[in-house]
DNA sequence: CCCCCAGGTTAACGATCATTAACCTGACCG
DNA sequence: CGGTCAGGTTAATGATCGTTAACCTGGGGG
């Protein structure tokens, strides 16, 4: 029995508030339209929070933060660095697919975090970047540092495309698809 | 002589619009600040466009017709579909490099138009992916219409990934590493 | 039994913003 | 010379928003 707890309160608001602001950016979305997608009204959700901000901070440096982290995991455990790039790549298509509205927001509305916030989740970002930019140049050496952060930039500028995807093929086929495109994109 | 025009002056306040829409996102940058980047003030910009949202429309909606309408030429001109995958590739690329950040401005603000202006970028936006997608299916019969479409989409998250490289590679460096990784992401 | 307090509510506040109103000015045309 | 008009200006307006204040309520521990 794995103790799927219930999410909390904050984890439901955080859940609604992603998707809210995905669909019309932070900035789009009031408090008020934020509290009546939660089943209360307004002001209660400072009750959760200190503030608007706080809400798009804790998302987004909750999964900054997770990307690494299971990023980090993924590398040390591979094989090789070809196998790493393969395991990144896997990585972070499962994440995308599985969390579409958190990848819209992130890459939208990240310039609307508090300063402090958006120092961290910049940070993690690079550190997430540099990660498979280190594999890359492992794997074919002669890359330059300059040439391999902006490859593994625009690797994950193809992953995520994924939100913005209709529906016209299925999410299986999209992993794979996405998958494959990344991995040849990367010359791995 | 080719009457190289100097920009009138609503070209001039598109392009501070572009910037300042681009650095801090259209929500993000009033209209006060918005006459001060072109040394005017606030409500003298209305004597050039009737809104805000306007100035947005008349600047997406124009790079997107320009998108397209190159994007066609560069198909027909094009001896085979692997030659139009490549010059199309080769146009966005260039364009996306030309015009950073109106490419952000478009994938990140296109939600914050009015109702008409946003459905006719949308549907230029379609037809242009879609003119990938088409020479896709022409290079490799076999390939699904989902699948053709997401790839295409896929490439153009990649390609647009440019305006948020760091500047650790030249422009150049970047414009040859970034066509190379797309064509290899579609398997042309 | 009573108190407390987590978690709601509605009303009010102050700031900001897009937009409009009212007014000014200087160049050009008849 | 006189008028008109494109293109500015500042002040005012109305709406909206994030946030705070003040108040209520029901259930659990001493």
């Amino acid at each position: 029995m794995t103790t799927t707890a219930e999410p909390t309160r904050r984890e439901q608001i955080l859940a609604a508030a992603a998707e809210l602001f995905a669909a019309r950016g932070f900035h789009g979305v009031s408090v008020s339209e934020l509290g009546a997608a939660c089943g209360i009204s307004g002001p209660a959700l400072y009750k959760h929070f200190s503030s608007k901000q706080a809400m798009l901070a804790e998302m987004l440096v909750s999964i900054s933060e997770e990307l690494l982290a299971v990023g980090r995991e993924r590398v040390t455990s591979a094989p090789d660095p070809a196998a790493a790039v393969r395991a990144l790549v896997d990585w972070h298509v499962d994440f995308a697919l599985g969390h579409r509205p958190l990848i819209i927001v992130q890459d939208r509305d990240w310039e609307s975090l508090p300063e402090e916030a958006r120092a961290q989740v910049r940070r993690l970002q690079r550190q997430y970047v540099d990660l498979l930019a280190t594999q890359l140049r492992l794997l074919r050496p002669g890359l330059g540092h300059g040439a391999a952060h902006a490859s593994a930039q625009a690797a994950f500028g193809l992953l995520n495309s994924t939100p913005r995807a209709g529906h016209a093929i299925s999410d299986d086929d999209l992993r794979t698809l996405l998958a494959e495109m990344a991995v040849a994109a990367l010359g791995a």
